[in-house]
DNA sequence: ACAGTATTTATCCAACGGGTTAATTTCTCC
DNA sequence: GGAGAAATTAACCCGTTGGATAAATACTGT
């Protein structure tokens, strides 16, 4: 009784609403895609009124591209932390395959938002001047890492940065945003512990070879007697 | 107006109409995903009324079905078309890179229609024995090609061709499904011609240089004078 | 303590959207 | 040539949904 009267009815908390109202919109977006998504889910989620979104953030739209901005800003901010420059050039690239292997393993709400934004061509991260001013870091490490790497001898090409960084966004993305429909084709989990591990073992081991030409060392299987051969690959 | 006697009020064509509905459902989903889909939409794309949606194909959801069925059984039936197993390993290779990329430009659509899938966690295709049984030729073409290509020599390395066959379709799918928030972040276009074959030039070098070790020869810039590589580079 | 403002709640509503019902027209086969 | 089935049209139904309004409640500074 006493109790009741001391929580009177609710209390004012505009920061951590603002919070919980962005956090509860990213897991509706990213889970029902930007047409799918409810409002009044979102509301519900948040432990508020629907009313609250609007004061706080605004329409689905102005909601929809926050959450956009702030995963792109959380992205941004971990591959800063990052730092490659100082490490041998293939030490580096694994360094860079894993990282982002990982970053979207633990971060898949990161990857639906850029479906769902991809389905939509674009267009709202097109009208954001803060994603567009939000370069990503690794283009310019990439390029000093191959650079270094070839000076070295370490890699045998000098290949095109951008290309690279989206390669190697490419053979995790597609593998983590379409592992559903593929686990259905090929019939096997493409998430259980067991396949991850060969998946960035396959990707790591891709890259170098293509940047070294070392394959052998690199993919766990080499030229070895052939029954062998046939015997290690996984499948 | 003997000629408007002629053609009454409208003619019946149930098969015509069935395939003006799905290809304009394919149109619509792929645009506008699952839920963002307008069955009023289909249905006036169509040249159709809504009610003969429900009499040919059912309501939204197996509308949507029968679209990604579809769109499953087309690029299946393409691929079987594709005789890669007597070319030379390296050549193979290739050509499945081309292919699948000339499928993906051809084909946007189909990879859309994938992301809306995996959005929905495959939910739908789960439940299509129809899509189950539908098994890429590819996975056996890569196969028997690898082993091939490791007896010859030209290959140092035994994959996986499951992670190959998904390596492959990720370097493709990847640039052409995200271009849009990409050639955002990047400020440039990765659509327009130069872009497109500057991609397909690398996702072949990166791929074959991994299986060959022959970096060298495959991307345009070997370890050649520094000036050089440093001058031919894109970026 | 109280006036003014910031924050939150409780309702409401008009448009939309998927789906249905019932009537109408065309085709086919006897 | 007409009866019955197949195909198509037109109109309607009703729950949902994004968004808006207005009133209530909790802070803040003075």
């Amino acid at each position: 009784m006493a109790k009741a009267k001391r929580t009177l009815k609710w209390q004012r908390d505009p920061e951590g609403m603002r919070l919980r109202i962005l956090e509860a919109a990213k897991q509706e977006f990213s889970a029902h895609g930007l047409a799918g998504a409810r409002v009044d889910r979102i509301a519900a989620k948040a432990g508020a009124n629907k009313r609250m979104l609007y004061y706080h953030v605004g329409n689905k739209d102005e909601l929809y591209l926050a959450v956009l901005e702030g995963a792109y800003d959380k992205i941004r901010s971990e591959e800063r932390g990052l730092d490659l420059e100082h490490l041998d050039p293939p030490e580096a690239i694994r360094r860079l395959i894993e990282f982002t292997w990982n970053y979207f393993l633990r971060n898949p709400e990161f990857l639906s938002l850029l479906q769902t934004e991809n389905l939509a061509r674009a267009k709202h991260l097109k009208k954001s001047t803060k994603v567009k001013s939000m370069h990503s870091p690794f283009v310019e490490m990439i390029r000093t890492v191959v650079r270094r790497g070839v000076d070295s001898g370490d890699f045998q090409v000098a290949v095109d940065p951008v290309q690279l960084y989206i390669s190697i966004a490419a053979l995790s993305f597609f593998y983590l945003s379409n592992s559903a429909t593929l686990s259905v084709i090929f019939g096997r989990d493409l998430l259980d512990n067991k396949a991850k591990d060969e998946r960035l073992a396959h990707m790591i081991g891709l890259v170098l070879a293509a940047l070294t030409g070392q394959s052998a060392a690199l993919f766990e299987v080499a030229k070895a007697p052939k029954s062998r051969a046939a015997a290690v690959q996984t499948v």
